[in-house]
DNA sequence: GGTTGTTTCGAAAACGTTTTCGATAAAATA
DNA sequence: TATTTTATCGAAAACGTTTTCGAAACAACC
C-alpha cells in the first residue's frame, strides 16, 4: 500500500507542498477556503505524516526510553504502568530495556537509547551498579534523565523516590506498637543503598523506643529469595527462640518467612509478627495476609515521566534545568500478619 | 553537544560523504587505506549515525510495537520479557501499550503504532474485543501482524498460542487422578476465548471418565477476582456440600478458592482439591501450594518475535507468508492443593 | 595503439517533512 | 494617484543518510 505524501495531496489540488504543509499544520497564513479543501483531501487519502521525516526534520522522536532492572516484578511493572499512563497523555511512546541487575546491560542499554536518539530516559539502578559513567554520557549527550527508586545520589539529575529509612521506621515501629520486644530484621546486600537505608530505619526504631540494637538479630540476605526466606527464619528462630517480631526488606522474602514460622509449628502473628516491605501483589492473598509498606509504583511512574517531560520542554527552549527530587510517601498497610489476638 | 555528521568526518579527511558512508558500512569499493582512515576517525569523533535520516533512508524503524491487555500482571510481563531478549538479540527495541481490556483504547494503540510506522506489531486481544476492523487496517498496511495468547481466529496472520482445551482437559483429568468424583469448575466470561475452551477441556475430561457432567456445577465468573473466588466458593459449598474438587479458569480466583474453604473449615486437599491455571507467581508461594498449568509467557514471547521478525525479513524481500500457528505445549505443576494423603 | 577490465572515488538524487524568506496581488491608507 | 499594509502563496534549503551511476586512472591483454 502506497503511503500517501505532502507532495501527491499538493498535486491533486494544485497547490504547493509547502501550503498543505502549512494547512494541516494550522498555520495562519493560508486561506480559510484552501485550507477546508486540504484538510478533507488528506482525510479522503487517509494522509498519514511520514513520521521519519518528521523525526529528522524536527530532530525529535516523541519517544522516551525506560531501563529497568526486572520486567516480571509486580513494583517495577507498576512503575510501567505509571510512565505509559502518563507518557500517552503527552504523546510519547515507551520503549522498554532490562538491565537484569547487571551493570554491563545496564551500559549496553543506555548505549541503545542514545543511538536511538530518545528525547528522555527514566532509570531505575540495576543492584550491581556501582559506578556511573554512562549516565554521565547520557547528561553529556544533553538527553533529559530521571531516575527513580534505585538511584544514584552522585548524578545530577532529577529524581523520584521514596523515604525508604521513614518507612522501614514506621514498619518497625508498628511491631513495637503491637507489643514486639524483641524483634529481628531480615536485610539485602549492601547494594543496593535501598537496603541500607531500611536497615538503618530498622535501627533507628530500636534505639528510639528503648530496645537494645543487637546486631546478631540481623540477618544479611544475598539474593532476597523465598527460599531464603525460609532458610534465615529457621535459623534465627533456632538462634533466637524468643524472637517476637521480623522486619523483612521485602514481601517475597518474608512470605517465605512465615511459610518457615508454620512449619516450624509457631504462630505468626501472635508467636512472631512479620512485617514486610513493597507490598507485592500476593501479600493481600496469602493467609496470614502480610502487613508490609505500600511502595506507589504507579505514582511513582507518572512523576517520573511528569518531571521528565517538563526537562524536555526547558531543554526545547534552551532554559537550564536545576535538578530536584521528589519524596513519595508510602503507606503502612497492617494485615493479619501482625495483629496479634488480645492475650 | 554538537552531533557528528558524515559531512564532518568527510571533511576532516578531504574525501566524499559517499566514500565515508561506505567506508562505515563496509562495501567493497574504498580503498582499505582510507577506509581505515575513515573509521578511526568516525571513532576519534565518536560518531554515532543519525538514526532519524536513517530510518527515512531505509523506511524502516528497527522498533516494534506490542500491545497487551495489562502491563501489571504476571503472564503478560512474562511475555514481554521473552518479547525483548529475542527482540534485542535482533537489533530490535521494543515499544510497550496497554489496551486495559478496551477495545476502543486497543484500536487507538493499534493507531498510535501505525502512525509510527513501526516495523511490525505483536498483539494479545482485550477481552472486550469482539470486531477486528483495526487489525485488517494493520494488515492492509502491510505491516506485520502476530497474535499471542488472546488471538482471533479471524484474522489471517501468524499466531503463538496454547491448547487451552487440551490444557484444562488435563487439569480436570489430575484432579479424577487423585480421587476427586464430583468436580466444579469456576469457568471465566464469554470473551475472551480462553474461558471456553478451558470449559470445554473440562468438559470433554468429565465426560471422558465416565463422571456425569452437570452444568449446576459450572460457575460462570464475570471479574475473575480475588474476591469472586471466594465468593464462589462459599456458594458452591453452599450449593453442593460433597464436591470434593474444583478446577478453577485461572489461579488468582483458586487462591481466594481455597481462602474461603480454608475459613469454613474443610481442607484443601483432602475434602476439597483445587486446581488454577496459568501459574501465577504467587501459587508457588502459598500455603497450601496451588497445582496448576503452567502457561509458558517467557517462551510465548520469544516465538512470537522470531515469528514477527521472519515475517519481517519476507516483506523485506517482498516475498508472500503464509500465516502459521505455532501452539506451545503447557505442563501440568502438581503442588499441594491437589495431593491428597493416603486416607 | 586500441580495447577491455579493475579499482577507487564522488556527484547527485532520493527519502518527506518543516520553515524561512520573498513574491505577488489585493486592500487600505495617505 | 502613490504608498503602505495585509493576505496568501510557493521556491528552496535543510535535516543526514543511502545508493545508483558514471567518471577517472591505471593495468592488462591482444
Amino acid at each position: 500500500m502506497k503511503q500517501i505524501t505532502l507532495k501527491e495531496i499538493a498535486a491533486s489540488l494544485n497547490v504547493s507542498v509547502t501550503t498543505v504543509s502549512k494547512a494541516l499544520k494550522g498555520y495562519k497564513d493560508v486561506n480559510e477556503e484552501t485550507k477546508k479543501l486540504i484538510i478533507q483531501k488528506a482525510k479522503e487519502l487517509n494522509y498519514k505524516p511520514n513520521i521519519f521525516a518528521v523525526n529528522l526534520r524536527t530532530k525529535e522522536s516523541k519517544t522516551i526510553g525506560i531501563i529497568i532492572p526486572e520486567v516480571v516484578h509486580h513494583f517495577f511493572s507498576s512503575v510501567i504502568k505509571g510512565v505509559i499512563a502518563q507518557a500517552e497523555k503527552k504523546g510519547y511512546l515507551v520503549i522498554i530495556l532490562q538491565s537484569n541487575e547487571s551493570k554491563e546491560l545496564e551500559k549496553k542499554q543506555v548505549e541503545l537509547l542514545i543511538n536511538k536518539r530518545v528525547d528522555g530516559i527514566l532509570v531505575s539502578l540495576a543492584n550491581e551498579t556501582n559506578s556511573y559513567e554512562h549516565f554521565y554520557e547520557i547528561l553529556q549527550n544533553e538527553i533529559p534523565l530521571v531516575m527513580f527508586d534505585k538511584i544514584a545520589k552522585l548524578v545530577k539529575c532529577n529524581k523520584v523516590i521514596i523515604n525508604d529509612q521513614k518507612a522501614a521506621y514506621n514498619a518497625t515501629k508498628h511491631l513495637i506498637d503491637v507489643g514486639c520486644k524483641k524483634i529481628a530484621h531480615f536485610r539485602g546486600p549492601h547494594l543496593p543503598q535501598n537496603s541500607i537505608d531500611r536497615f538503618l530505619g530498622y535501627k533507628k526504631a530500636i534505639d528510639d523506643h528503648y530496645l537494645t540494637y543487637n546486631s546478631k538479630l540481623v540477618y544479611l540476605l544475598e539474593k532476597m529469595t523465598f527460599k531464603e526466606g525460609e532458610y534465615f527464619a529457621r535459623k534465627l528462630i533456632n538462634e533466637h527462640p524468643d524472637v517476637d517480631g521480623i522486619f523483612v526488606n521485602t514481601d517475597l522474602v518474608a512470605v517465605g518467612a512465615i511459610k518457615a514460622i508454620n512449619d516450624l509449628d509457631f504462630n505468626v502473628p501472635n508467636d512472631i509478627a512479620v512485617i514486610g516491605f513493597s507490598n507485592w501483589f500476593m501479600s493481600a492473598v496469602i493467609s496470614p495476609s502480610l502487613s508490609t509498606i505500600n511502595q506507589p509504583g504507579f505514582e511513582m511512574g507518572k512523576q517520573a515521566f511528569k518531571l521528565l517531560f517538563k526537562e524536555i520542554k526547558l531543554k526545547k527552549k534552551g532554559e537550564e534545568i536545576k535538578p530536584k527530587t521528589i519524596e513519595l510517601g508510602t503507606d503502612l498497610i497492617i494485615r493479619e500478619s501482625t495483629q496479634k489476638s488480645v492475650s
